[in-house]
DNA sequence: TCTACTTGATCGCGCTGCCCG
DNA sequence: ACGGGCAGCGCGATCAAGTAG
């Protein structure tokens, strides 16, 4: 059997049938105060006591009422997540393992959606949040840059994958380099020889469809290339279906998208217009999402380490919420090249 | 020693910086319980003491204290989400739904992660939701069959997608109807002339990948037909790919996928075998991923309502929560048959 | 006697429920 | 019909009191 076993005894009392500190202190013949010392690993309890409370704590199942807990010290050890209502791979990749890094840290996480990262629904969510007691504040796969008004929302620690005009050493941004990403991917297609090389962008209010795109212009500018054609879909599979059906075939050799799902659009429009995936079109996508690999044509893609941002955003976020200045408010993490079938040699260009 | 009456009637005060009832009361020069009750939105309050009251909360951006609320009502409006630490599409899919679906309803979402559905982790994860005075829990894409021992588990109203050995009148299982979906696969393929139909399933030790192997089964003996042969996987892409190079090419004409990610990773090594898909091997999907429609060959596969299954789970919680008892304990939501080019008329077997 | 350690009584966090005028 | 006083939810903090060396 289990020795912490979790069995509600007969005496104990509490609105919700929940065992209270008075209820283990009078179980194990102590103050109410010397438990609290205990639950809260305090020292100056001799380890006699501190055995016995521990015993009673595991007999009545104790847990603290994080409610009372809160009311006096203020502090509610929470953290709330504005995500963007969609199931979008990206947001939600980085989702469990921010849990887990909260948790791993003592905090627990509410969640709210926006649909939109207009400063009303910002503020809206970040009210929410703030009534609900939570500390401090990650935006996660939101579209645009962030615009907080007002003193209060400026003054809650909060990371961001996307920039925030507000000016608060309260602020930090953690993301994935987008721009070296697209970059990697630009160098990877003229490498191996070619010099049309298009982009189709996430939709481009979104920070990160920018920056990525930006990443794509200034490896170009940099390589003395001018920028291929640029389209512009939504993210879904779709949208890259139905804007790689736009794509002159003469106008690019390569195309960089956005992230996985788009390219996969782009590939099955290629495909059905006759393309040959990478001989006639080399495609390189963005996430490396689990199925990239397995794609009859393999993938070549730049992939995010969405569990690095997510901890070192929670890590970031607990600095800022214990009262510690972040060292650097604007923090990128690297992405990886990984080249697949998808991507080949342009012999147009025997370079 | 402390006039703290009246000091506050323009400089609101509180450890966080926060306006307090009473500050509000101060500055709309009622008694705090009047602000209470216009902020409860109770009736007995004449018009006019009403809308002085909200121009003070306005006028001093007050929100009220959850904690403190908490603690008094035994009420929290918090609902407790358990699931496992993954990336799998299904169990993210609904995520965002669900919480929507709460704060319509006026609740808000705590999320936690386990990594396996044993008795331990699922007791640990309620009692850590318990703590922060969570009201119900609804268990979403966890392995097994749920396990709840003590009676405190057992009192919580609880929604689940698997089932619960628990009696409780408080426990209602929600999920997609997943016998009738790989049932519905596999009659679209007798349909086209298969009689060798294979299944590919998920870690049987989840009951929803059970259950499709079930429907699975149970079509095939109801249409007359021997199982074909039974793999099993992980959900993952990559053990779809692995799986299926070990599958005898004249062992099946066609295949049932647990998922969609699965059977992606199937087509690309029935693909490396050389086998065209459809027309040396069909195989249908489940889920219907955003990219299932855009693979190079479209997936065939069986269609999740997501956001239903999430929407009806809140409701049947928030139903529990709030006394009423569950109509029905297990529900199932239709699933939807997609026909793509994956699957095609086996010409072995004319009928 | 003094110091160092250990324990307990009392109060109040911000709010709502009860009961009163 | 309307508004106010007061108690107390469960906990931690303060400070005083107790025990041993």
């Amino acid at each position: 059997m289990n020795d912490s076993a979790v069995e509600a005894s007969s005496k104990e009392t509490s609105k919700q049938g929940l065992p209270r500190l008075a209820d283990v202190a009078a179980h194990a013949g102590v103050s109410s105060k010397t438990v609290s010392r205990v639950v809260n690993n305090e020292a100056n309890v001799r380890p006699q006591v501190r055995a016995q409370v521990l015993r009673s704590v595991a007999a009545l199942g104790y847990r603290p009422n994080a409610a009372a807990r809160a009311l006096v010290t203020q502090r509610t050890h929470q953290i709330g997540l504005i995500a963007t209502a969609s199931s979008l791979y990206g947001p939600t990749a980085g989702l469990f393992s921010l849990e887990q890094a909260a948790w791993k840290a003592g905090y627990g996480l509410t969640l709210t959606t926006v649909q939109e990262a207009s400063e009303a629904q910002l503020g809206e969510a970040i009210h929410y949040l703030m009534v609900r007691g939570v500390e401090g504040v990650i935006v996660s796969g939101v579209a645009g840059v962030l615009h907080l008004g007002t003193s209060t929302l400026a003054d809650m620690p909060l990371v961001s994958t996307s920039p925030i005009t507000t000016e608060s050493a309260k602020h930090v941004l953690v993301d994935s380099d987008q721009v070296a990403g697209t970059r990697a991917a630009v160098r990877h297609l003229y490498n191996s020889g070619h010099r049309l090389i298009a982009h189709l962008a996430g939709p481009l209010g979104w920070d990160s469809a920018a920056r990525r795109r930006d990443g794509w212009r200034l490896e170009l500018e940099d390589l003395g290339l001018h920028p291929g054609p640029l389209l512009e879909g939504d993210w879904s599979p779709r949208s890259g279906y139905e804007a790689a059906l736009t794509l002159d075939r003469t106008a690019a050799t390569a195309i960089v998208v956005a992230n996985d799902h788009m390219a996969m659009g782009a590939i099955r429009a290629f495909t059905e217009k006759g393309l040959h995936i990478p001989d006639d079109m080399s495609v390189v996508g963005f996430d490396d999402v689990p199925e990239a690999a397995y794609q009859i044509v393999p993938l070549t893609t730049v992939r995010q380490d969405f569990s690095s941002v997510a901890e070192r955003s929670v890590h970031e976020l607990i600095q800022l919420i214990e009262g510690r200045p972040a060292e650097e408010t604007c923090i990128h993490l690297p992405t990886e090249l990984i080249v697949r079938a998808s991507t080949a040699r342009c012999f147009g260009n025997p370079n």
